[in-house]
RNA sequence: GGCGCGUUGGUCAAGUGGUUAAGACACCGCCCUUUCACGGCGGCUACAUGGGUUCAAAUCCCAUACGCGUCACCA
């Protein structure tokens, strides 16, 4: 155990109330993401990654990053860095781990070998464990094995040596009490109680010497102090077994806190466990489509959390520190929600400056003609309460790169009065008009006052100028930004040019100018 | 199937025995307005069901239903 570090004790939990010893004001929160490197950064996992983050920096804890990569067959190239980097975006800065070492290095399982195998040799000898010779075949009827359990159980422990030192190959396993049953406490769910009967004989080290999932975690989890276990629900059944091993060597345990999954929303309207099928559920699929990892972590802290007294919802990773708490966990699961993510996305475009937005979104316009280019900024700025992610750009601007075949019913607007025939008498005058404004004045402040100053003149309704002004040069009736907004960030020659061929289409009848 | 966990509006959620059951997203309407958006105002819709306990239950207990998880030499 390490120095100025207290074990909790996890009995003395109850429900969602701590009773704090001396002992626990002096405790040393560590917390850690233990994730296995698949080569994708699964949202649910960066939530568990998040509330770990969130909870170790509340407590003026550590935060560990274990990389648990026991199954070889699943090996994946680069699927560390994809979790390193993932984690980095988001600003997760862990304190132990790969690449910043530790005092418990190293942090990758594969590399921790020899510790595991050392650790199911005791409990081999103390009788909590068995080796177990069983080839697939020998198992014979899954079911049937199931219900019996192993066979090697049951081998003398002199001969199940002997055998091992003949060279063998065998697995170890658990042994289960067959009788009785197993509490723990967990955080949210309050105790948890399982039959032993129901527990397996799991194996613990593989025969290719690899530890499995259930025997790693709980070697790691004690040698590295983890004081709180942060993730997903679907090891509610399996931490029984963890707590046997626990007991077995006489570990203290540490205190569990099972999240709830985070769902996605099927076609049919029922939910499932988020998965690729629901669409984009990668962080890095997130951030592809515009999505801002401040944004993506914002809301996915609120995918099962919920701050106390406060209604506000955008919060920067300082405010979560500032204001998570376990008791805001929430134990049903929660289906995540494009819709708030876009929004909450949007909120974070809102307050960004006009500049920084024009930065962000910059690559995600891809090439634009010289005119449009010159004036990104101010066409970011028309963008930047639009949007609910970067990659609706394209489709948001697309007329301003190539002015769109428009049908003139487009100038029917029945609240601005105005139809084809009046555009068609608007037009002229506002060409001549726009056409006097000096190039180097070419703004949306003095066009629009231009066009102000005209429409007065001629006691014209502005609404209808307008909406003429804005089809004529757009070719659409949804746009980012007034008529003049548009006309300024189109340029002056390209603007009067639009104006014009889409007053000559009106004229011929042809409408449209592709 | 056994075992386990869960269940407040379409979604996220507040709520911890006595409330007109918050708030947000989405949706709808109105206002503002050079379109859309932003912003402002308003509306819609919820305690899964059935039993208890209690003067009183979304809150406690028990069933049922439904959903999810787990029963691997995967994590």
């Amino acid at each position: 155990m390490a120095d100025g570090y207290t074990k909790t004790v996890p009995e003395m939990t109850f429900g969602n109330l701590w009773l704090i010893t001396k002992e626990e004001c002096i405790l040393k929160v560590r917390t850690r993401f233990a994730p296995s490197p698949t080569g994708f950064m699964h949202i649910g996992n960066l939530r568990t990654a998040l509330y770990a983050y969130l909870f170790a920096r509340k407590e003026n804890g550590t935060f560990i990053l274990r990389i648990e990569d026991t199954d070889r067959t699943r090996y994946v190239e680069g699927a560390t860095e994809v979790i390193k980097n993932t984690l980095k975006e988001a600003g997760l800065h862990w304190d132990e781990g790969p690449d910043v070492g530790g005092d418990y290095a190293p942090y990758v399982q594969s590399e921790r070998m020899a510790i595991y195998k050392k650790y199911a040799d005791e409990l081999v000898n103390n009788g909590h464990a068995y080796r177990c010779f069983c080839s697939d075949s020998d198992k014979g009827d899954e079911a049937n094995f199931a219900e019996k359990g192993c066979p090697c159980r049951d081998i003398d422990a002199d001969e199940a040596a002997k055998r091992a030192a003949a060279g063998e190959s065998y697995a170890i396993r658990q042994k289960m009490p067959r009788v009785g049953e197993t509490t723990y406490h967990d955080v949210l769910h309050g105790n948890i109680t399982i039959e032993n009967r129901e527990l397996e004989d799991q194996i613990l080290l593989k025969s290719d010497g690899m530890p499995t999932y259930n025997f790693a975690n709980v070697i790691d989890d004690h040698l590295m102090d983890v004081t709180h276990i942060i993730r997903g629900e679907e090891f509610i059944t399996s931490t029984p077994k963890h707590v046997l091993l626990y007991d077995a060597f006489g570990w203290d345990k540490p205190v569990f806190i099972h999240l709830a999954p985070v769902m996605g929303k099927n076609a049919d309207g029922s939910t499932a466990k988020l998965s690729k099928r629901h669409g984009a559920t990668g962080f890095s699929d997130l951030t592809a489509l515009g999505y801002l990892p401040t944004a993506i972590v914002n809301y996915v802290a609120l995918l099962g959390w919920n701050p106390k007294n406060t209604n506000e919802e955008i919060f920067s990773l300082d405010d979560l520190t500032r204001l998570f708490s376990l008791e805001g966990l929430s134990k049903s699961p929660a289906v995540f929600d494009y819709d708030k993510l876009g929004w909450v996305n949007g909120e974070y475009f809102k307050r960004m400056t006009d500049a920084e937005f024009a930065a962000v979104a910059r690559p995600f316009a891809g090439d634009l003609p010289p005119n449009v280019a010159a004036n990104w900024t101010n066409l970011a700025a028309l963008l930047k309460t639009r949007l609910t992610h970067l990659a609706q750009i394209p489709v948001e601007i697309d007329f301003l790169l190539k002015m769109p075949a428009f049908d003139a019913a487009l100038y029917e607007n029945k609240r601005n009065k105005i139809n084809p025939a009046a555009a068609e008498e608007i037009l002229p005058p506002v060409i001549e008009v726009l056409g006097a404004v000096e190039a180097e004045k070419w703004q949306n402040d003095v066009l629009y006052a231009k066009l102000n100053e005209h429409i007065a003149a001629v006691g014209q309704k502005k609404g209808a100028v307008m909406w003429a002004v804005r089809i004529a040069v757009a070719g659409k009736s949804v746009t980012p930004g007034g008529a003049t907004e548009l006309l300024a960030i189109l340029g002056k020659d390209e603007a009067i040019l639009r104006l014009r061929r889409s007053l000559d289409s009106l004229k011929a009848g042809t409408y449209g100018t592709a």
